[in-house]
DNA sequence: GCCCTGTATGTAAGCGCTTACATTTTGGTT
DNA sequence: AACCAAAATGTAAGCGCTTACATACAGGGC
């Protein structure tokens, strides 16, 4: 545990013979600096083994180069395809990134907002749309660039990068309509605190109307986010007097636990019972057969969301939404 | 986009009508400020929204109140569980967490640690052991305490927050060669750059040796992180002239992918072939029958860490290693 | 050679906070 | 009422960097 101070900018500077300024020029590739000079400095940097602080940095620069992502939850697989990728394209950029994860409680969204702000956090990603207006307010009011994933809106004022959960859910529910089922089940997440669930009801529903077919009172059970409640949730729907021929599922993690359950129930899947997924994520591929599921663009969508905060940050002015495309697979 | 500045601390102080050495203490609960000050200067906190600068606390105290974590990837759940509890706990600690990923490659991670201690952080997590020692070398020179998670050693110089992947995989393997089996295969991951894969691996071995029993050769297959790279494996080892009867898997991924692939060839698992998992993550329950695996208790390992990490920054002294019991399930 | 322009470098003023130290206040003793 | 230690508060010096502005310097046109 030695204690030599670590080198500042001003030894390099003492050691190259130059100013700090010229050393915070060469270290910002800000120009201006004679390739003679700028290798003095680089020298200086190697023999001293000098990395800048970071404090220091932020406090006279007023911008921390790092980006804050609060997403629902690290536990399931949802979210980390689209954050490595998000992680990816910022470190090329030479920005870090921040996770926290909030559970998928509202109030504890609003405190790591505000604690990743503090930090000095430059912009953030959150996901969805639903949340109090004075979470926005705030943001406003610090004037932090922030975009919305895992959701899109028409027409918003917000800046959204991802893809229509109603549109989607839609589509997969009427190729379930076209298949000629006519009871249909719905499993999704908790939707009180998670408008895309929300969404994708909206697009069941609206599907069903749109089909014009007579069909028998749709059945949705919300769940959380683990195979056994997905199992539970099949259970359910299963009791039903006239049960379900089709079970549209909210994601790939609650339609996975209601297929092995199907199967335990020695139910054929999908000749005796229909399944269902959503966001394609790696375990769907783990169930025989394959499930039918929404195909997200995980990836794409992460280093999306990671250039358009950059952007924000380089020209301080918001950016166009993109609307990712989702395809149904298998 | 307004841009009224944000208030300082100086502008709290002249609100409450004190100095800005009592904000700084009411801020940081450092005590000797009576219960009226404290009050007044809350107040003003809350009129003005003010709430501190990131970097000039940074700078001034020379802390972050950020500790940094470096995984091998987020892109699988092997990590989120243990990751989330050690976030939470930090938390409740007010300290923020920064995860930063390597995709397993030792010289990503070197430049991860790098950069997360540029950007302030207090101290870190590291994953197992296998570094260079110019690694530790520099976080010595720079005071900057870590553990080392996933992984267990003896009378080590490094803090340790894990179980005994050697132990554990010994157990493991006894308990097959119990049931009979003398003909193994093993799939593990790729052992170049975890330490974790190669003592698991060794464990096996001392089992063997151990055991005394005479074995055919031990067939050893490493494959990437994926079901499919599982599945792959499994194709190997039953391509030998000799397939094993027994396969032991170094993680849960490629365990599951093993039991896909097994069923897809029409072989009942555990009668005709037995496999087994290690680090019992949620995918292992979705097989049939469930995975016999190796429990690890992910956010038991998360909290000591993080506890072992705040006792380090607090004393400025070594903390102990911490051995985790692992158990076999199923 | 002289002046002018443009580029390279230096100077120094903060950025907003923490904290050692100095000063004032408090309240218990005598 | 005077005194004193302990507790509360204030003062002000940095922390290490960025950047506006000032200055030096190099060439090119005359």
């Amino acid at each position: 545990m030695s204690h030599t101070p670590l080198p500042t900018l001003q030894d390099v500077a003492d050691l190259a013979a130059v100013s700090t300024a010229t050393v915070s020029r060469c270290l910002n590739k800000s120009g201006h600096v004679t390739e003679k000079t700028r290798l003095k400095v680089q020298q200086a940097i190697q023999t001293l083994g000098y990395s800048p602080n970071f404090g220091a940095q932020a406090l006279a620069a007023k911008r921390t180069n790092t980006i804050g992502a609060i997403i629902p939850t690290m536990e399931n697989a949802i979210f980390a395809r689209g954050m490595q990728a998000f992680q990816e394209t910022l470190a090329e950029n030479g920005i870090t990134l921040i996770i926290a994860s909030c559970s998928y409680r509202p109030e504890l969204e609003e405190e790591q907002i505000r604690s990743l702000v503090a930090r000095g956090a430059d912009a953030l990603l959150l996901i969805g749309q639903s949340r109090p207006d004075a979470t926005y307010q705030f943001l406003a009011r610090r004037n932090i660039p922030y975009v919305l994933a895992w959701a899109h809106k028409k027409n918003s004022e917000h800046c959204y990068i991802g893809f229509d959960n109603q549109a989607a859910a839609q589509t997969i529910t009427r190729q379930i309509l076209e298949l000629g089922h006519r009871n249909l089940g719905v499993i999704v997440g908790l939707t009180q605190n998670n408008d895309r669930a929300r969404d994708r009801i909206t697009g069941i529903e609206h599907a069903i109307a749109d089909h014009g077919a007579k069909t028998a009172p749709l059945h949705v059970i919300e769940a959380e986010y683990t195979f056994q409640e997905g199992a539970k949730a099949l259970d359910q729907l299963l009791a039903n007097p006239t049960p379900p021929t089709a079970v549209i599922c909210g994601n790939d993690v609650l339609a996975v636990g209601a297929v092995k359950r199907a199967k335990q129930l020695g139910l054929a899947v999908p000749e005796d019972l229909s399944i269902t997924g959503f966001a394609d994520i790696e375990v769907s591929e783990l169930i025989d057969p394959e499930l039918t599921t929404v195909h997200v663009p995980h990836r794409e969508m992460g280093i999306a969301a990671a250039k358009s905060l950059i952007a924000m940050l380089k020209t301080q002015t918001p950016v166009e939404s993109h609307l990712l495309e989702t395809r149904i697979v298998n």
